[in-house]
DNA sequence: GCGCTTCTTATTGTATACAAAATTGCGCAG
DNA sequence: CTGCGCAATTTTGTATACAATAAGAAGCGC
């Protein structure tokens, strides 16, 4: 991570992520350049990842720009994941062993935790959500799944999602994880998969009834700061 | 195409599919960039696609090699891509129009004939093979999907399963695709599904006895370096 | 005033030079 | 002879300069 090029892929990521870079907002090399304090080189490695990443997308005259989603292209995302996610949950519970079964529980433990705060940590609810789901993804021994997942998991959807969570929905999410652990200490691969397919079908339409509903105020209001 | 990044990498891929390229062997920027004509930043773009595309990997020295699959990895592709096709498949099915439908006649149809020619034109199949899914993906309208599946074609792997095939294997995926269209011309995409998963498996069988039955002659005669 | 062409400017693509890092091979001590 | 450590070489990472290309602006004819 030391790397310049990493840096600026973790930093133009980040302004992506966060909403600070808006959807549509053009992306110069030049600038980004100055602003991760590296040269063009490592940057245009960084825009390349993010393209692939589709955080970004090119035109056909080679310019780059935040890509923005539909909820038909956002839909579509998740339908991937809830079948590429239930697979890794599949394969996961016919090959967890018994430490990695409990770092789970841990994990979920302290989402727990952050749960039931008040207010919420939602923060502190994402980055563990994060190693949750990465635990399980590791344990399903599939380096092409993982590579595939990583490359769906849009980021910026995963953040407006959970901060559209109220506090039931975000119990919810804690209450799965730990029937997903029960599939996983059975070994039953059927229902693992089930409970994580639903798990993130749920997030969807999580995610869809917040946005349509938010629709009006972003187009209104402006861009928020993290 | 015209780019110079976009030469190495179709140089560097194809080096590799074709086999000139072997799986371990170390891809020095410097030697690739005479090779193509290019300088090394160009090269150093279509390493890193290469890299997103698995067809190598880099040392944790950011070294790269060409890589190699062990049967495990290649039946892990090979299972995803049967998902995931099967997934375009059903979608394509409720979405496809009498164009495309009538187009991927055409081409299954040309397929039929370079596969009961004498010899098979193998590769003339493979070419049609490769238009034939194409097409399906096209129809299925998602492109998270498209790029998933881009990153998961391993075309050294295709390639090989091809040119394994006897004349009963390519015969019967010429059928295959005859009912993938009877479905999609019922827009069932369940049947859909079936068959396209049903198709993908058995190509992994096929390469999987070819392997088997080379593996032997591989290790016995070749050339192990490393 | 409108549309077209052309020129200017902004932005990306490529090459090269240099810096950092890693591997290899050598020399030396034990 | 073996193991260690240092330095010489190779290889990758980054910066910068330059070339090519596309967008935008101005001028021109109509």
């Amino acid at each position: 991570m030391s790397r310049a090029s990493d840096r600026a892929y973790s930093t133009i990521r980040e302004m992506i992520v966060s909403g600070e870079l808006a959807p549509g907002d053009s992306l110069r090399e030049e600038a980004l350049a100055e602003i991760c304090d590296v040269s063009r080189t490592p940057v245009r490695e960084a825009l390349r990842r993010l393209e692939a990443d589709m955080l970004i997308h090119k035109t056909e005259s080679q310019r780059s720009y935040v890509a923005d989603w539909s909820l038909d292209d956002i839909g579509d995302a998740f339908e991937l994941r809830a079948m590429l996610e239930g697979h890794a949950a599949r394969r996961a519970a016919k090959r967890i062993d018994d430490a990695t079964l409990q770092a789970l529980r841990e994990c979920n433990a302290r989402i727990g935790k952050a749960v039931i705060a008040s207010p919420p940590d939602v923060d502190g609810f994402l980055e563990l959500n994060r190693e949750f789901h990465a635990l399980i993804l590791e344990a399903a021994e599939s380096r092409r799944l993982t590579g595939l997942l990583t490359a769906l998991i849009e980021q910026p959807v995963v953040w407006r999602t959970a901060h559209h969570y109220g506090k039931d929905e975000l119990r919810r999410s804690h209450q799965e994880h730990d029937e997903l652990l029960a599939a996983f200490a059975r070994g039953d691969g059927a229902w693992a998969e089930s409970i994580m397919a639903g798990h993130i079908r749920r997030a969807f339409h999580a995610y869809a009834d917040a946005h349509r509903g938010l629709t009006a105020i972003d187009s209104a209001g402006g861009k928020r700061q993290a």
